[in-house]
DNA sequence: GCGATATAGTTGAATAGTTAAACAAACAGT
DNA sequence: ACTGTTTGTTTAACTATTCAACTATATCGC
C-alpha cells in the first residue's frame, strides 16, 4: 500500500461516521470535531462527493455573520442493506438505505423448520436481491435463541428446536456471495434503536423484547410468552462471553417451572382476562427490569414485540418499580418508549447492524482484507 | 501544530498501549498487530526509548530460525501514580508504577468528617508527593457512595453523610496542581482488575465490593454490610447515566428495610454465629449476582472488601445459583476470584484508573489541551 | 565449521496525506 | 460601499509512513 494511504482512510472513515451520526454537519464542524484542518476536510469530502457517497445539502444555521456553511449528508441511495427476521413459520424482511430509512418492508408465511432454515433464508434473500437494483451492503439475520454473532452460528433455540451449533453464516455467505451477519433478535432490536436514534445523544438503554409464538399457535388465548433482553451500552450492543447475553430467567423461577417466570404456562394462558395474574407477571418483569436499570445506571428502556394492548400497563409497572428500588431519594427521570422500527424492529435492526459496522471508524488493525469487505470501500466496484 | 505531528502521536500512543497491554512484545509483533511497517515501529520506538519511557528487555522466543526479536517493555520507573481510598476514619494509600506494580502502600486512621474531606485528602496526598522523588502521573481518589467521575463530584454518600453535590476534584486539582480523578470505590476496584489482568485476555466481569463499616464501629460483632457492584465491560468500567451504576438494592427489599437486602440490620449483627441466617443473606446476594451474570452473559466475578472468612461459602453460593438460573442445560465455566490488589483494591484501583487513561489510544478528538494533561506527554517537562 | 535459509531490525530515498498561509466567497451590520 | 467575520479553497511546504535494500542474528543440514 503506497505510503500514507492508511491515514487518509482513517480520516475518511472518521468523516463518514461523523456525518452519518451528526445532524447537518458542515466542513468546519468536521474540522473542529475531528481536529483536522479545514483544507483536509475539503479534500477528503470532495473525494467522497465525487464517489457519490456524500452530498451537499441544505445550509447550517450560521453562527454570527459570515459565509453560511454548507451542510453535508450521506447519500442514502448509494446502497441499501437487507434485514431478515425469521420465525418458525413466517418471515419479515426490511430494507434500509444508508441513512437507516426503512424503504421496503414485507412479511409473509414460510415453513422454516430446523432443517430448512438455511434453504428458506437463501431463497427469500435471493428473491429480494435479484428484484432490487443498486448496490447491497449486506444482509443481517435476526432470530430467537442463543446466537453467536461473532462465529456466525446458532447455538440453541427453543422456537426452532435447535440444540447443537448450526453454522449458518458460512453457508449463506457462500451461497449468496454477499456479507452476512446473524444475531439474536433482541440484540438486533437494540442495534436498530442505536441506529434510529444515532443523531440524538447516545444514552445507554435496556431493550425488552416480548415474543409470543403467535405464528405457531395463533389459536390460544394468550400465547406462550418469552422475554429477550438486550443492552445498548456506549453506542454499541453488549455481547457477553460468546454472545450469550440477554438470557433471562426470573429470580422467583421454580425448578419445575416451564416459563422464564414464576408463573406456569397454564397460568399465562388466561392472561388477557385475568387482570390480577397479568399484573403479577408484569410486576415480576418490572422488578427485574428495575434491578438491572439501577445496577447498570440506565435511564432508558425500549419495549418491542407483542406487548400490544398492555403496553401502558407494563410501562407504569416498570416506572413504579424502578423508583421504589432506587436506594436514594428522587430517582432521576426515566424514559420508557416503544421500539423505533415498530413491528419490523428485529428485521430492520438486523440491517442496521450492518450499517453500524459500515460506518465504524476504521482503526489501523481493521485494515485487513477480510474486514474490508464490510465497508463502503468494497461497494464501489459493484455496478 | 507543525504539519503532520498528530498522526505520529496516534501511532505512538498505539504502540505504547500495545506494549503496556501485551506481554513481551517485539517490534515485529507491533508492526503486525498495528499494521504498521517495521521501519515505522523502529523509528517510533527508538524515540520512546530516547525519552526514557520504553526499554529493551529480554528476548522473545523465536519462531523458527532467524534473528531473535528483542522484547520491548514500559519503564515502570518513568513515573508513578497515587491512589487513595478514603473511609470515614481511615485512609489507604497505594502507589503504582507505570506497569501497575504496587510499589508502596500505607494505611492509617484519620478523621474525615463530611466537612474535612477535602482538607484531609489534600494534606495526605501532599505528604506522599513531597516525600517521593520522580514524576507523578496523577492522583485517583476512591470512596463509597454515588460519585460522578466525569464531573468530579460526590453526589451522595451514606458513610460520609453527604446529601448534596460536593465538588471535590476542582478544589483538589487547584490545591495540588496535579491531575486528580475521583470514582466510586467499587468502580475503582474494577479498574484495578482491568489493569492487573490487562496482559491476559480481557473478559468482561462483575465486581462485588463488600464493605463493612469496620472503622466506624469496630466493636459490633458483624458490622453493617453494604454491597457495591461494578462492571468491567469491553476493557472499560461501565458508567451509567451520570456515573450512577452499581447501586444495588435487593428485589426482596421491603419498604421499611434498613439494609440493601431483605434482612434487617439487627439480623445482620448475628451473622458470624447464625449460620442459617448468613446463608440466607449469601443466597440472596448470589441469586441477584446470578441474574446479572446470565443477563449480561458474563463468566467472571471478582469479590473484594471484607468477605474475609466467608469467602469460600459465598463463592459456592454464587456458583450454584448461577448454574440453576441458566435456562439452557450446561452453563459454561464460571470463574469466581478475589480482588487482585487484595486489601488495597480500591486505592490501587483508583491509581490504575489513571494508568488506563494515560495508556489510552489518543484518537483525533482527544488532542485538546485539557485532555493532554492526562498523558505521558505532559510528564516530560517535569524533573 | 560453513553455507543455506529464515526472521528481526535498520537505513535512506520516494511518496503522499496533512498542514499553514494566503486567498476567495458569502454573509451581517453600519 | 466599507468593515468585520466566518466558511471554504488553493498552493507550497512539511513530515510521517512506506518500500526496498541492507545488516544482524538465529536455526538447520551437511
Amino acid at each position: 500500500m503506497p505510503a500514507n494511504r492508511k491515514n487518509a482512510r482513517l480520516n475518511t472513515s472518521r468523516i463518514l461516521r461523523e456525518v452519518w451520526t451528526g445532524d447537518l454537519v458542515s466542513r468546519i464542524d468536521l474540522s473542529r470535531r475531528l481536529v483536522l484542518d479545514k483544507s483536509t476536510v475539503t479534500l477528503l469530502s470532495a473525494e467522497l462527493i465525487d464517489r457519490g457517497i456524500l452530498m451537499e445539502q441544505g445550509s447550517v444555521p450560521t453562527s454570527g455573520g459570515g459565509r453560511r456553511p454548507t451542510g453535508l449528508g450521506i447519500r442514502g441511495d448509494f446502497a441499501s442493506v437487507l434485514g431478515v427476521e425469521l420465525l418458525p413459520n413466517a418471515i419479515r424482511l426490511a430494507r434500509l438505505d444508508l441513512n437507516g430509512e426503512l424503504i421496503e418492508e414485507t412479511e409473509h408465511p414460510v415453513e422454516a423448520s430446523k432443517e430448512r432454515i438455511i434453504d428458506v433464508l437463501a431463497q427469500e434473500i435471493r428473491d429480494v436481491l435479484s428484484g432490487t437494483p443498486g448496490r447491497f451492503l449486506g444482509v443481517g439475520v435476526a432470530l430467537s435463541g442463543l446466537v453467536d454473532g461473532v462465529r456466525g452460528c446458532i447455538r440453541r433455540s427453543g422456537l426452532f428446536g435447535i440444540e447443537t451449533d448450526l453454522d449458518i453464516v458460512r453457508d449463506l455467505r457462500r451461497r449468496l456471495e454477499i456479507p452476512v451477519m446473524i444475531e439474536n433478535d433482541a440484540n438486533c432490536c437494540a442495534w436498530g434503536e442505536l441506529v434510529a436514534r444515532r443523531k440524538q445523544a447516545t444514552d445507554d438503554f435496556l431493550f425488552l423484547l416480548l415474543e409470543s409464538d403467535y405464528f405457531t399457535t395463533p389459536d390460544t388465548d394468550f400465547p406462550r410468552l418469552s422475554l429477550g433482553m438486550a443492552l445498548g451500552l456506549d453506542g454499541r450492543v453488549h455481547h457477553g462471553r460468546s454472545s450469550s447475553s440477554g438470557e433471562f430467567r426470573s429470580l422467583l423461577h421454580r425448578a419445575d417451572g416451564d416459563t422464564q417466570f414464576s408463573l406456569n404456562l397454564k397460568d399465562l394462558e388466561r392472561m388477557s382476562t385475568d387482570g390480577e395474574r397479568r399484573h403479577a407477571l408484569f410486576d415480576e418483569l418490572a422488578s427485574h427490569t428495575a434491578l438491572l436499570l439501577n445496577v447498570l445506571g440506565l435511564d432508558r428502556v425500549y419495549v418491542g414485540g407483542d406487548a400490544g394492548p398492555w403496553w401502558q400497563e407494563l410501562r407504569e409497572c416498570i416506572d413504579a418499580r424502578t423508583r421504589s428500588n432506587w436506594p436514594y431519594p428522587g430517582r432521576a427521570e426515566l424514559h420508557i418508549g416503544q421500539a423505533g422500527y415498530g413491528r419490523f424492529a428485529a428485521a430492520a435492526g438486523a440491517a442496521a447492524m450492518h450499517l453500524e459496522r459500515a460506518f465504524a471508524v476504521k482503526h489501523g488493525e481493521m485494515f485487513e482484507e477480510r474486514q474490508l469487505t464490510h465497508g463502503i470501500e468494497a461497494l464501489e466496484e459493484q455496478v
